[in-house]
DNA sequence: GACTCCCGCCAAAAG
DNA sequence: CTTTTGGCGGGAGTC
């Protein structure tokens, strides 16, 4: 905390690594909140710790790599740990299990929903039925009403009469985002419908007490949820094809390197947020109003020194992960990733080796631009140049890219 | 105007 | 008590 405070916007200029005359906008100093997104946050938490040799996770070290405080640590470790991606070790401290550990997690998470539901609702026939509702998006007949599942606690099965102090902790945990987590998986492992919308989720989360407020609370967390898993590709936003409201699909866990493909045709399809592809920790806040009064603010890590990231060294270590005989290294980001990934190697058809190496060597040669105008423009270039090439030049010769 | 969801207050839990 | 954890919802940013 003795860090230097930068969270003054003007502080930043010398992130946006600025030539002058170049053809930037102002944008990049001012603040741009999907670089604050969680998921953004949760990629480049991943980044930072998916690798050989991590074994414990210290909260602290995260907030200070990252540079974000310590509150959205817990958000991205709370979800990251429902999926059994991280696990609570003590006091400040998650130790990595990894990406290999997703599939037993999800396992196990879509057996008790099945179990859950089943015993919860009378009707147990074709267990956890879920129709579609023709007019709306689909309704969920689910409900995974925040039980509690780590619970050999003998719950009342009135959860209306509780008494003060204890039930306020149960109270406390049913309304944890790691349960939430766990329930919103569950919706989609143990149903088939394919598109779920977050306030479709709510209601089937929320039980009965679906009143507007607690409907607006639960809407924002499986909003902060989608985003982690989203930038996971544990899920997909599409729009629901008859409402056009946006909605969730279930992508789950695709475990190696080479099965993330399919996603990039239709990469243009609907705006997708792009998470993962720059540091987070870029202290500029958004801009309140009194952004100068808030002074009393208790963040011990509040602004970090920025983290150095190597694009060379860090492809180098990527790449190795991702082919690396651990499985648990063998994330893939798919169309997210993390300019750092070697995303060709996956999404690349196997014909399509020479794809490889150019891509490779795009990705390790590619600007790492601070300044968002270029990095966007640039992405924009690099899409269009892909998907002209792969439609007209087939597996001719690779034209050389300066 | 509706949708998204960051941000940080502050209470509960843990040490 | 102090520190850690994390629910919560206001309201800013985006579409």
């Amino acid at each position: 905390m003795e860090l230097a405070r930068v969270d003054d916007p003007a502080c930043h200029h010398e992130n946006a690594s600025l030539g002058s005359g170049e053809l930037l906008d102002s944008r990049q100093h001012l603040y741009c909140r999907k670089d604050k997104s969680l998921g953004v946050l949760c990629s480049n938490f991943l980044r930072l710790y998916n690798r050989d040799g991590v074994e414990v996770i210290g909260l602290d070290d995260a907030a200070l790599k990252l540079g974000v405080e310590r509150r959205r640590i817990y958000d991205v470790v709370n979800i990251l740990e429902s999926v059994g991606v991280v696990a609570r070790k003590a006091k400040n401290q998650y130790s990595w299990k990894g990406f290999r550990a997703i599939p037993k997690a999800l396992e196990k998470l879509k057996e008790e929903g099945l179990r859950d539901n089943c015993s919860s609702n009378s009707n147990c026939g074709d267990s956890a039925k879920v129709f579609n509702d023709p007019e709306n998006e689909g309704c969920l007949d689910l409900k995974f009403e925040m039980q509690d599942n780590s619970s050999a606690s003998s719950k009342s099965d009135n959860k209306k009469e509780r008494s003060p102090g204890l039930l306020s902790a149960e109270n406390r945990r049913e309304k944890s985002l790691a349960l939430l987590t766990q329930n919103f998986v569950k919706l989609f492992l143990c149903s088939n419908v394919d598109l779920i919308s977050l306030d479709t989720a709510a209601v089937a989360l929320l039980g009965d007490n679906n009143n507007s407020t607690a409907m607006r609370t639960k809407i924002r967390r499986l909003y902060d949820i989608a985003n982690v898993f989203s930038s996971m590709n544990l899920i997909e936003k599409t729009p629901h094809p008859d409402t056009r409201k946006p909605a969730f699909r279930w992508l789950g866990w695709r475990g190696k390197c080479g099965d993330t493909d399919a996603n990039s045709s239709e990469q243009n399809q609907y705006r997708k947020r792009l998470f993962g592809t720059e540091i987070t920790n870029q202290p500029l806040k958004r801009s309140k109003v009194d952004s100068s009064i808030n002074t009393k603010s208790r963040d011990p890590v509040k602004k970090a020194v920025l983290v150095k990231y190597d694009p060379e060294n860090d492809y180098e270590r990527c790449e190795q992960e991702c082919h690396s005989d651990n499985g648990s290294r063998g994330y893939v980001y798919g169309p997210f990733a993390p300019v750092c990934l070697p995303r060709a190697v996956n999404l690349a058809p196997k014909s399509a080796k020479q794809d490889y190496d150019w891509e490779t060597l795009a990705s390790t040669h590619r600007p790492q631009y601070h300044n968002q105008a270029l990095r966007d423009l640039f992405a924009h270039y690099m899409e269009a140049w892909k998907s002209w090439y792969t439609e007209v030049a087939g597996n001719t010769k690779i034209p050389q890219v300066s």
